[in-house]
DNA sequence: ACAAGTACCGAAAAAATTTTCGGTATATGA
DNA sequence: TCATATACCGAAAATTTTTTCGGTACTTGT
């Protein structure tokens, strides 16, 4: 799959629905960076998280707008420009990210000294 | 990969970190499952997922295992008998999964809705 | 004797995801 | 004129994950 999902959604049970909203490499971050602010330019977005490829944040972005997590604005000017912003029901999702984010923080330093290096 | 990932688990970010523990297809299923009783052998666990193919779930148990979210305890009788149990860990990541649950239960009719068929 | 159950594992195929590369188009600043 | 920036997209490569298949080894029940 490239840029659009075989399977949009995983529909066999409740969890997995939500795990298949959020489970790739980039979503949750994304998600955390545009809590941040009222809305952020594609440029902006890669910007802040310099280790995705550009393109996997457009396809990751496009799945996230279909998805109802992320809103997209276009203007229609030159040079180009559109803006993200998250909607209410990606809101809904934060404090997952929350739970995820501070889990994250409180077990990082076990996790370092086992598996780094 | 198949039985070992190769960089065990994301470094990069907690948020990361916490998603690259429970992100793969199976994992957040197992642990939900894992919850509900004291201790199961995998035969009961490959009973209740049904869906997912007895190898990833062996594989995801290993992997479980090694990053501390699931014990294993092999007894050394014949035929084989083994257990798993969810760790202190592992427990710690429920109200994740409880959150991830309770979001898909809400949100489940629109989505079945947008998606299927 | 043989099928079925128990737990496990390797190899390879299949599927999905991520990344890289090159391309479109227009505008601005040096 | 030329490099840079904006946003986007397709194709293909690379990587990762999931699945399938076949095999080990031993026991119980028919």
């Amino acid at each position: 799959m490239a840029y659009e999902k075989k399977i949009p959604v995983d529909l066999d049970c409740p969890l997995r629905l939500t795990m298949s909203l959020i489970d790739s490499k980039w979503k949750s971050c994304i998600l955390d960076e545009l809590r941040g602010s009222e809305s952020m330019r594609p440029s902006e977005i890669h910007k802040c998280l310099p280790e995705a490829a550009p393109r996997v944040l457009d396809i990751q972005l496009k799945q996230m707008v279909d998805d109802g997590l992320v809103a997209k604005t276009i203007f229609p000017e030159l040079p180009p420009r559109s803006e993200y912003r998250i909607t209410e029901l990606g809101k809904s999702l934060l404090p997952i990210i929350d739970a995820m984010l501070k889990w994250g923080v409180e077990h990082y330093d076990v996790f370092l000294k086992k598996y780094q290096k």
